[in-house]
DNA sequence: CGATGAATTGAAAACGTTTTCGTGAAAAGG
DNA sequence: CCTTTTCACGAAAACGTTTTCAATTCATCG
């Protein structure tokens, strides 16, 4: 391996200086024709710096070497089964790249095992989080004491941290107004009440305040809990559609997109109509939606731009070390009608 | 920051004694007295080894210290994107995180500026990689030279390089082989013929195969090339619906489902019946397969035991010196019947 | 009881950098 | 032409570890 001395011998300079030319510092000042030999030199025997050394020498709690990676934390069972979040994924990995920067995935489950971490912070093995999945107030409190960080696609009000979201109650109100404006007053929701899902807990409280709003009745027979599995929103609305009275609401707004699309089979398969007999609102735009027959009205994320602002946001916390508020930036979604309303 | 040293006078004992107690080595001897009380120190004193300290003294050619983590690379434009990739990518994340492995997301594209991975190689940031997205020849056949490397969802004959994938060709061939058994002859395939995306080609050649293994005629007219783009196959087959003058195939063979799915809405407008008018075959089981209306007939990839495999063989090749033969490794695929067939 | 060997410890070198400090030479100022 | 400043460079310390080597103690054996 090649090492600055084996330059410097070459050359017939010192280390000191082969170092100088090296980190290419216009405020050093070296001989030009110096400069130039040992570029050659640098070219003729392949030196790459050690970066363990340098890291080593910029150990003081003052300086410290920058590493040109963030972290990913994550719960990788949530964070990567739905699709959605790989659009996520792709604008933040995209961003991050163009700055040079690349991006290094961490399990959330281990963040408690803190030693590994202060470690990684305190030796800058990562500039910054990215969070994606919501941890313990007090674990974040304490992370973001050492390192930055921004959260993406989650937004819990008690947390202090700047985040990039969209408006999940307001997405689902939008869902159960253009329903309303249809003419429906029957409006079930499907995918699952409370207990724990942030996510489900939003849409939920904006399907309920639009309920509100708009005057109509809430009937817990109609409210799933579907949690994100296709299945029960596919076999609750068959078993649902055998044993109604003529009840059934005339339209639902879903959660998620799949969980419109399997609810919808169910309903094809019991030889109703959509719209017709029940409309479906869902929630994502995901790529299939217009697709599915009928093409399936839902409100859309723009999850790529997501990810891009949230890599920014954080590019910038970890550029500046002042300007420490807490900014919540909030993507807007937009109502895509199609035909199953 | 808390070092060896602190701890050494704090306990009084030399830096090499506590060096040596940190390191929990049972073959060097140390007082279990002075063990209790080192551990001690390191706990009330929150110290956390300086890696990069230690690797530093690592750096010579032959010993390298472990980092425990693995290189991701792949052009994430196209690796991410496809919701297919991504549980190929939860199996991997987790069997490497099982490991005491954390991944680093690389791009394909900066492949090229080698200094950079020269260098990650040398000071084993990464201890070996996992390709996605295949790389020029020669530049592969650099990368081996240098650090395990192990191919998923890919498998190019030229390339020397232990891959974990499945059969694509088989998995076309059966999709076509149970069209054949429900009675159709004039068979279609949408998913584009050629032109540099592997993927396609070989479920083509698979296609192609099995009409000359079956004796049907293969018909231009009905290859179409949508690449991987849903609207192409969507607005293709709207087209030539409208153009057809009776002689349309009775079945296709999608390259994805997706395609297939796309494909599907556009001949349930135009009014023709799934599966009596057209049937169809899809190749990836997505999770939506089963949920759209006509449920989806389609090959299942096994995506997620595919990533477990291939990290489990990455950290073998790791772990083991020795036996570096290629390996190419084909994970099982399965004909799925369900409603479109 | 002296010799042998094992167990335990510390001093110091090494890993490859960056940076401080000092020194001599050249340039600038009077 | 002498003094002061700037410039260009080298010697050496420092970063926090691991490991080699030698020194010391202590038990064991004949």
């Amino acid at each position: 391996m090649v090492r600055l001395k084996d330059i410097a011998e070459r050359v017939g300079v010192s280390i000191s200086t082969v170092s100088r030319v090296i980190q290419n510092d216009s405020s050093r000042n070296v001989n030009p024709e110096i400069k130039r030999k040992v570029w050659m030199a640098v070219k003729e025997m392949g030196y790459t710096p050690n970066e363990n050394a340098r890291r080593l020498v910029y150990s003081s709690e003052e300086k410290k070497r920058q590493t040109k990676r963030i972290g990913w934390l994550a719960n990788p069972r949530i964070a990567n089964e739905n699709p959605y979040f790989s659009k996520i994924f792709i604008g933040i990995s995209e961003t991050l790249n163009k700055a040079g920067y690349s991006l290094l995935l961490l399990h959330s489950d281990d963040l408690e095992e803190e030693n590994q971490f202060q470690r990684m912070v305190r030796e800058k093995e990562i500039e910054g989080i990215l969070l994606v999945d919501p941890v313990r107030k007090e674990t974040l409190a304490e992370l973001k004491k050492w390192i930055p960080v921004v959260g993406v696609d989650f937004n819990y009000s008690d947390h202090s941290l700047s985040v990039v979201d969209y408006d999940r109650e307001e997405a689902a109100w939008k869902g159960v107004e253009h329903l309303v404006s249809k003419g429906h007053t029957r409006i079930g929701f499907i995918g699952g009440g409370v207990d724990g899902d942030l996510h489900l807990e939003k849409r939920f409280k904006g399907y309920l305040k639009a309920m509100r709003e708009f005057g109509l009745e809430i009937n817990e027979k109609f409210i799933v809990d579907t949690e994100w599995y296709l299945e029960r929103s596919y076999e609750w609305l068959k078993m649902t559609i055998e044993q109604s009275d003529g009840d059934l609401p005339t339209g639902f707004l879903c959660a998620s997109d799949l969980l419109a699309i399997a609810a919808m089979r169910a309903v094809q398969e019991k030889g109703l109509s959509i719209p017709d007999d029940v409309a479906f609102v869902g929630i994502d735009n995901n790529d299939l939606a217009q697709y599915v027959v009928p093409a399936l009205t839902t409100i859309s994320i723009p999850q790529y731009e997501m990810g891009v602002v949230a890599a920014k946001a954080l590019l910038n916390l970890i550029a500046e070390e002042s300007d420490r508020i807490d900014l919540k930036t909030f993507v807007a979604t937009e109502l895509i009608i199609r035909k199953s309303t």
